[in-house]
DNA sequence: CACGCCTTTATTGTTCAACAATAAAGGAGA
DNA sequence: TCTCCTTTATTGTTGAACAATAAAGGCGTG
């Protein structure tokens, strides 16, 4: 047997593949729009092709990576489409659920610890980890609502979003001003004023959107994203 | 090569396969608890136990089908928290989605397409048609929300119901009284009153709730669920 | 009889090699 | 320059093989 893939948990091989290109895909190692060969992939991975097929499978089913037919997986490239989507539905999920928060519940605390997470990176500077906590911040939030389906669903739009997050120039633009502004809307939940949490936190979705998609616009004059292919 | 599997769609082979198990466990074809062993439903539709794998890992995704490694997959057994939690989501993302319609959306169209088609199989008394209708016409609702990826979520929230429903003894007293209420909605929703329709349909879907669980209760107490396997 | 331990056995997990099917790229001819 | 054909690299799919695991059954021992 060769050697095992480290430092990534599951409970199977195909779940340990799935989870370590996920990371590969999140953390921007993989960049959108580039092909992931299987012949390639399984070889530098040390797995077979059809372990690492079950694994596309998964990631095409989270949007991470979009399957085209006898051609190949490619990381996907977000759209300006997929972007407004993504935070409208940001809006629709998180404003709701904390809005009708009780601020003793259990996601309240992986709130606080979130905001004092990302305090800690920002320190640091270390952009991406602050990036990270900001996400488990708006995750917890989501856990306000109890819902575990929704948890998974937004676990995935999180990730998908990530993606968007990659293609753009300056990640302390893009994560520093939400570690104030998160901690803000926690006083205010913790204050027992869910409502005016929520309006806050509307507020900075739609500010934070502006910002990705004024971001994205500038990306998009440099490269051509046009067409997935003939990226090499 | 064999016999292909016929009246599917799918762009390849494994998508296709997909489709046709997606339909029977939908259809209540497969029953919750029942266990689907690789080899022979590989066998049964004449294809490679790698590519049923693959499908196997799309609907385990889908939550149809629960996957235990080592032990194989079986058809995901409905637990009371499953339905509730369906349900809640199901009021929270109808319900708003509905009250900030516009009358003229594509959306309604399509809810009055499910509606008519509701009301022509309960004449046939197609009670699984009348079922299938039904979600329809509330997947038509979440398309007024104009989301792609809350269409999608939804639709797999409606399979896994479906789930539920199959084990329900009587599909009549499940989706008979709904034909009127969702051609309510619908009538209100087209007099320009969102709002009202809007919470017309969070008290229908609240004793719907009620119904199900009820019956799931009656099920429960017939067959013995605590215990997935060992369901010959 | 009950209890824990070992062996057996059936199934899934994973790999490999082969071939079919397809789409992209390149070349010949008009 | 354009179209059509051929080539080529890649994915789609299969079958067989073996490893790894969990369930079941048997076997002593108390």
């Amino acid at each position: 047997m060769r050697e095992p893939i480290a430092g990534e948990t599951g409970r199977t091989l195909g779940e340990t593949v799935t989870n370590r290109v996920r990371r590969m895909l999140v953390e921007g190692e993989l960049i959108p729009g580039q092909r992931l060969s299987e012949a390639g992939l399984s070889e530098q991975l040390g797995i077979s092709r059809n372990t690492l097929r079950e694994a596309f499978r998964s990631l095409a089913h989270e949007g991470l990576v979009t399957h085209h037919p006898n051609r190949g997986v490619f990381v996907t490239t977000p759209s300006m489409a997929s972007i407004v989507d993504i935070y409208r539905l940001r809006r629709f999920i998180e404003c709701r659920a904390l809005a009708e928060a009780w601020p003793g519940h259990p996601g309240a605390r992986a709130m606080r610890a979130a905001v004092a997470d990302a305090g800690t990176h920002r320190e640091t500077q270390d952009w991406n980890a602050v990036g990270t906590a900001n996400m488990a911040f708006h995750a917890a939030i989501v856990e306000l609502a109890d819902s575990e389906r929704l948890n998974v669903f937004f676990r995935r739009l999180a990730a998908e979003l990530r993606l968007a997050f990659g293609l753009i120039a300056d990640p302390e633009m893009l994560h520093e001003p939400y570690v104030a502004m998160n901690r803000r809307v926690l006083d205010t939940l913790e204050a027992g004023r869910p409502r005016e949490a929520s309006e806050l936190l509307e507020h900075y979705l739609v500010q934070s959107e502006r910002l990705v998609l004024a971001a994205y616009t500038r990306y998009e004059e440099g490269a051509n994203i046009a067409s997935t292919p003939g990226m090499d």
